[in-house]
DNA sequence: ACGTAAAGTAAACATTCGTTTACTTAGTGA
DNA sequence: TCACTAAGTAAACGAATGTTTACTTTACGT
């Protein structure tokens, strides 16, 4: 095992190699992903990886890390300009489904790779996912809602939402524009017709 | 490979076989989990394996035709003697909850092994996902929404929500019935202050 | 009691995978 | 020019995996 900790002065191919096992991860899997593959799709050899990267685990923390880094500052610039609660939560919404569905690798791998399919890597994965999700607090907490409401669970069940999309997007029409807005909608006022409210 | 489609007429070891690796691809995926292992858990070895299910993959997918057909009773169970259509939801979705998150082998393989994590089987796994995910298409089609409502854009939400629950559950003190009651108040009434609702 | 077939074992087979090793190439600074 | 170093290659290593093979054991109908 090679030391990768080079501040890296010039063009480095590691950017190269990290985007070719975004791709893979997000397309394959983790597992199902070989360290030949990632090489050839750089025109390398499997051993040439290890200059760049000490480990397939370290491949996949840096692709989860720059993951977790786009989506936070697309999430950031989507929702800088609004003051309404419910709109900020759906811009986010929306920032985060456009993220994973449309074909962007490193935010792919965020939904289809679980910390759990690496058991190495797993506490970073764990961490850096968690770095995300304390956004969708801030949002959550934000909002006016009913009193005695269990904000921690409304936030997981509404990720839980949005997380699973990728594995039905495509089936029907719907953009993530609309599914940003039925689902904050539904958030917000419920789907049962007016007169036939309860608790 | 030898052919296991014996009628079975005594103890077989199959069900064992069966038992051991729906506990195993719970709780490490699939793609985790070595044949070695499950013919262990029945002490036996790998070999022996092969007599009762003709390939790794056929076992998985008697897993998962097992857990569809598990849950899909208990369901029904649930549902069979409610008429008000919210109360026929949220029982639905308590059944499915109590299912996935109490440690219960066969439902978890439902919602860790994506269909996706084996390409041989990868057919007859979606087809067995999509009869279960049926049943839902059902229930919310019953229930008395607003107008031009996307009933299939809101199945898949709430099965997006209720199927992420095994990432998090236990992390905060919630139980299968009480995820169950917010989620479908949560769908009918929504979240927002009476005061302060809006389309 | 005997024969048959299923159930199971022990061991090997053929791949595949992550990783390492020994070596070569190319660019750079003094 | 020359030594140094990063980048890359080709090949092998060692372990693990799904599966097969040849053989043995067990149970049961007749």
């Amino acid at each position: 095992m090679r030391a990768p900790n080079r501040p890296s002065r010039a063009n480095n191919r590691s950017l190269e190699l990290r985007d070719a096992a975004a791709h893979l991860f997000a397309h394959r899997g983790y597992d199902q992903t070989t360290v030949r593959e990632i090489a050839a799709a750089c025109s390398m050899t499997a051993g040439a990886v290890y200059v760049h990267f000490g480990s397939k685990h370290a491949l996949l923390i840096a692709v989860y890390g720059e993951a977790v880094t786009r989506v936070t500052k697309r999430l950031a610039v989507s929702i800088a300009t609004l003051d309404c609660p419910w709109q900020r939560l759906e811009s986010a919404v929306r920032a985060h489904l456009e993220a994973v569905l449309q074909p962007n690798d490193y935010a792919r791998v965020m939904t289809r790779v679980l910390p759990e399919d690496d058991g190495e890597a797993r506490i970073e994965l764990i961490a850096l996912r968690d770095r995300y999700e304390a956004l969708f607090r801030t949002l959550i907490t934000g909002l006016p809602l009913v009193p005695q409401t269990d904000c921690g669970l409304v936030r997981l069940l509404l990720l839980g939402a949005i997380n699973w999309t990728p594995f039905w997007y495509g089936h029907g029409g719907a953009t993530p524009r609309d599914i940003a807005h039925l689902t904050v909608t539904l958030l917000r006022n419920g789907l049962a017709q007016p007169s036939a409210r309860s608790s």
